[in-house]
DNA sequence: TAGATTGTTAATCGATTAACAATC
DNA sequence: TAGATTGTTAATCGATTAACAATC
């Protein structure tokens, strides 16, 4: 695999590949075009061949690619066979949302606890999911050691939250609390989702048709 | 205001714009030059110059900007002055989570009602927000001509709860589903949040250092 | 074999950065 | 006035698309 300096533009067009491969395995497709999959995605039959010649060759001239070991390979490139192990930080209503809905398994992560400062949710579980006391945190990751923690904790404890886990080790952070992290420490990776500024690009683009 | 075809890319950044000047604004800064913003944000001067270049002149020679009156500009281009009407339609742990913590005011939006197949939910209200039956719908939307619908119905529903807005003649989707939805229909605009997406580039970056 | 489709190189297009005259 | 900083034009860089030889 190359995999030298892939372009952020590829990074995030990889979700989208391996949603669709995984769709059309779901529907019993077994081989796939570049240029069929790049009609359904809308996208140009150059730039999926492209995009995938960032990490390899997974296809084969005259026939296209097979669908399931294409699926597989991108979930490779992916990271999902990592079992990656993921902590939440602040169990209010979205904390929550996610620990009931997101299929975090699908992604290939192990969810393992949740953390809220609320003496009443400490002992609870959701989802078969254990909810500690924040003050258990420490103890936690030091002994657990997870990868990423999900910080859906209030706007004015995020930076002081994230920095926290970055003294614990933790170094990849999905972000969902409005605020831009910061750090100076290597490798600490923040995936933010950002409500507010997807909402505005839509305001953005209905207000003038 | 020109704003003749403005690039995917430069309308992306926008909010975040509006974030820092907003912050700036709440902490008491008066003005602020493009080379100093740039280095708040990571970015250059150039390119916040030419982006704004796209919607008119902001700035003074050898001043700068002044940050109240770009955040209000900037605002405007946003729309956050529309007051656009928005309705949540289904009432989950993620509807619920949305209609109790996101401030759709501060993004110009008012949220005029919910909406839920759930009985037990029909009549109840959160945060002050009515919950109505499903079968409300056409008539709601008829009436009070809402611009957007928050999506946060199951996977399963998604497709064909649009498309009943739609025909209702709702052209602005915030969808929570991880569904791509389509629609032939002219100036429709779906603004995709898709968690899974998210976390996997997460993953990705964390896979490899 | 003939047809289809890949991976890759080259061409194009668009976005970012640099430079600078205009001017507050 | 001198210094600072804009808006814009030109230069660069990177990403997307097109073309095509290789080959299954």
């Amino acid at each position: 695999m190359k995999r030298q300096n892939v372009s952020d533009a590829v990074i995030r067009r990889l979700p989208r590949y391996y949603r669709y491969l995984d769709d059309l395995h779901g529907k019993g497709i077994v081989r796939i075009s570049s240029s069929t999959l790049g009609e359904k995605m809308g996208i140009t039959a150059s730039q999926i061949r492209q995009d995938l010649s960032c990490f390899g060759e997974f296809g084969q001239q005259g026939y296209g690619y097979n669908v399931e070991e294409l699926r597989t390979e991108i979930g490779h490139i992916l990271g999902v066979d990592h079992h990656h192990r993921l902590i939440i930080v602040g169990v209010g209503n979205l904390g929550h949302a996610l620990m009931q809905n997101f299929r975090f398994h699908d992604a290939g992560f192990i969810l393992e606890a949740a953390f809220d400062v609320s003496p009443a949710l400490a002992g609870t579980q959701v989802a078969g999911i254990p909810i500690l006391d924040m003050a258990e945190l420490e103890r936690f990751v030091l002994e657990h050691r997870p990868d990423v923690a999900v910080l859906t904790v209030p706007h004015s404890a995020a930076q002081s939250t994230a920095d926290r886990l970055i003294d614990l080790g933790i170094r990849g952070f999905w972000n969902f609390t409005n605020v831009e992290l910061v750090s100076d420490v290597k490798n600490v990776r923040f995936e933010d989702v950002h409500f507010a500024d997807s909402l505005l690009t839509l305001s953005y683009r209905i207000t003038r048709r």
